[in-house]
DNA sequence: TAAAATGCATGT
DNA sequence: CATGCATTTTAC
């Protein structure tokens, strides 16, 4: 019922075979009054095909094939899949126009906004118009499709901002988004913060305004929590959940919902920051620095620029919150693009647990096991006061399997290459350090900070901790939340739970004690963005803990991170992050792009792309080959960089040199990414 | 997977 | 050096 057909005539009896053959069932059709063109976008792949087609509408579709209509057509011999972007008077094209196939479904797929955020999504990140709709538009579901759609809900009042008069700029922020206006703001959470219900509160005055809310978090145990926030405050039919794990038919009924305007407001996972929201008013993003936010599909947006690119296309208000601050964010605010909401430190002080760091010790760090066994004594001493007073303890341990790196034997600081700053690796067991970035040997290092030369590999992997801690606590429940068991909620009691970063559970009125463990590992890792990881991790478990509780950060307080973490400076240390990445020429302040492939591959990719004048190569160095892909020889990546304005001119050079390639069908694939979130 | 363009062998 | 047939390329 949904699918409307353009039926060519039935083959007329009597025409024989060569006649039939000659004059091929040039289907009779007849083209639309009105507008009888419609400009496609086809469902391939192929950068070269990233433009739109123009083709008739019979006039059979003229009324069901809309612009966003999903339809079928007939492109080089094939039926492919396409959309329409719009219908026109006349065609561009000047040679003959094929009709369109049929129209699928009633529902146009695509809006006028999700059409120009799709296309400059795909530009932003040099990818395929195709690429970025197979992100944001579930699969169809026929079924879905009849079913019915929820009954509106009415608009909320406007919500007390009562909670946010902690944090200056809160209340207006609120007010703004109520009237409509396009208010951009970094949120800094205070530690304790119920974040769903404060988020809650800004989708509510969204709403109250008469226009669409969209909250995008990491994983769908926060997605969650906000959906009940939102049940709570404005009942079951004012919003809907989109994240990935939900079943083919679910996903594509709400999402439809979404697209009807029937729903007005959206809480998801990355892939929902591309929903089609009505009339959208306000973009929220939870905990930017989340790697989750990075969609590891082509052309591998991330989620909080989505979010920035879609607020300044929509000219809709964006919120950017979370417990930490990252670099990005930082440059948001520097730039005077996006305003602070913050509280002042006298709200901070009152909100924050104490918080204390071990530093680290030498002789515990030598050896493995006493680390693991023997625990810093002001972290026992903390934990058995909280258990004692029939509180719950938090243990947050990394998880296992960073890469072994380098870094300076006596202040652990990461190594970095004199030349690019990349981070310098062992490589096989006693042979020079080389950089990863740029491949350059570094066979005499030297630490920029202490001036020493001796390195040390950090290898980290602590999973032993739940049962050592058994053994210090006897008698103690123990609870461990990981991996595949997450636990989103633990009573209130004197409980140790132990957790990796991101699984924390909650627990009401909040952990007595935290015990942040192998910090130093968290700080040694080789990625470019280890300190404002660790900072994050941490922040997001000091939030769990309630304001009279105390936190042990195993990690050296001398260390910017830590000192940062310390004083509960979120915002300072962003700051700080920003400006290290400036003098490094890194992302966000430059804009970095990656080409990995077989290296005669990313060689002809590079030669073919008309690079911006700033551009500057990194080197390429061989990637080693990632778990499950392919067999297929050695691999290289390599890096570009260019200034930060010359960004959309990179992209634009690069999918322009992948057009080149494949219209030539020479060589096999190079993936282009760009800021890649993982520097290794 | 349909037409158009190109390549190629064959016969004058 | 046309002609017919096979193969490759284009893509509306």
């Amino acid at each position: 019922m949904t699918e409307s057909r353009a039926e060519a005539p039935a083959a007329l009896p009597g025409l024989g075979q060569l006649g039939a053959v000659r004059q091929r069932p040039r289907r009779e059709l007849q083209a639309a009054d009105e507008l009888p063109v419609a400009r496609v976008m086809v469902d391939s792949p192929l950068p070269h095909l990233d433009r739109p087609f123009d083709y008739l509408v019979p006039a059979e579709l003229a009324d069901v094939v809309r612009p966003g209509s999903r339809v079928r057509v007939r492109f080089a011999g094939r039926l492919i899949d396409g959309w329409v972007l719009s219908r026109q008077a006349e065609a561009e094209h000047d040679g003959r126009l094929a009709y369109l196939e049929r129209g699928v479904g009633e529902v146009p797929v695509l809006t006028p906004e999700t059409a120009e955020l799709f296309r400059a999504v795909a530009d932003r990140w040099a990818g395929t118009f195709a690429d970025v709709v197979r992100l944001a538009v579930p699969p169809r579901h026929a079924r879905a499709e009849g079913a019915e759609l929820p009954p509106r809900a009415e608009p909320p009042a406007a919500p007390t901002a009562d909670e946010w008069r902690r944090y200056r700029a809160g209340p207006a922020f609120l007010t703004a988004v109520t009237t409509g206006r396009p208010a951009r703001a970094v949120w800094n959470a205070l530690p304790g913060e119920d974040w769903p219900a404060r988020i809650t509160e800004a989708v509510q005055a969204c709403l109250a305004g008469g226009r669409g809310a969209l909250v995008v978090v990491p994983d769908a145990r926060d997605a969650a929590r906000v959906d009940a926030a939102l049940t709570s405050v404005l009942g079951r039919n004012a919003h809907v959940l989109l994240t990935a794990e939900q079943g083919p038919e679910a996903r594509y009924r709400r999402w439809l919902a979404v697209r009807q305007g029937a729903v007005r407001a959206v809480v998801g996972t990355r892939g929902a920051a591309l929903a089609p929201v009505a009339d959208l008013g306000l973009l929220v993003i939870w905990d930017d620095g989340d790697d989750l936010h990075a969609e590891p599909r082509a052309p591998y947006p991330h989620a909080r620029d989505v979010a920035v690119l879609r607020a300044s296309l929509a000219g809709c208000a964006l919120l950017v919150a979370g417990f930490a601050e990252t670099a990005e964010s930082a440059l948001l605010l520097e730039s005077g693009w996006a305003q602070r909401i913050a509280a002042d430190r006298t709200a901070v002080r009152a909100a924050t647990p104490r918080i204390v760091a071990t530093g680290d010790d030498a002789e515990l760090d030598r050896d493995p096991l006493a680390r693991s066994a023997r625990l810093p004594a002001l972290a026992f001493r903390a934990a058995r006061v909280a258990l004692a007073a029939g509180r719950p303890v938090l243990v947050q341990v990394p998880r296992r399997g960073y890469l072994p790196t380098l870094s300076c034997a006596r202040d652990r600081l990461p190594a970095r290459c004199p030349h690019c700053a990349g981070p310098l690796s062992a490589g096989a067991a006693g042979a020079v350090p080389g950089c990863r970035w740029c491949g350059r040997p570094a066979p005499d290092w030297r630490c920029p900070a202490c001036g020493g030369g001796r390195l040390r590999a950090a290898v980290v992997g602590s999973g032993r901790t739940a049962e050592e801690l058994g053994r210090a606590f006897p008698g103690v429940v123990l609870r461990t939340s990981a991996g595949d068991s997450v636990l989103a909620e633990v009573p209130a009691g004197p409980t140790l739970v132990v957790a990796t970063p991101g699984a924390e559970p909650v627990v009401a009125g909040g952990y007595g004690a935290a015990l942040l463990l192998d910090g130093w590992a968290l700080l040694s890792r080789p990625d470019l963005r280890a300190a404002e990881e660790a900072v994050r991790r941490w922040a997001n478990a000091i939030a769990l803990v309630a304001a009279d509780g105390t936190v042990v950060l195993g990690a050296d307080a001398g260390l910017p991170a830590v000192q940062a973490t310390v004083r509960w400076d979120p915002a300072g240390f962003a700051d700080r992050e920003l400006a290290d990445r400036r003098a490094l020429g890194f992302p966000p302040a430059a804009r970095l792009a990656s080409l990995t492939g077989a290296p005669a591959d990313v060689a002809e990719l590079l030669g073919l792309s008309q690079l911006p004048p700033g551009a500057t190569e990194l080197g390429s160095v061989p990637v080693s080959r990632r778990d499950a892909d392919r067999a297929d020889g050695d691999q290289v990546r390599l890096l570009l960089r260019v200034p930060r304005p010359d960004g959309a001119e990179l992209a634009e050079a690069l999918h322009a040199g992948a057009a080149v390639r494949s219209a030539r069908k020479s060589g096999g694939p190079v993936r282009v990414m760009l800021d890649p979130q993982e520097l290794l």
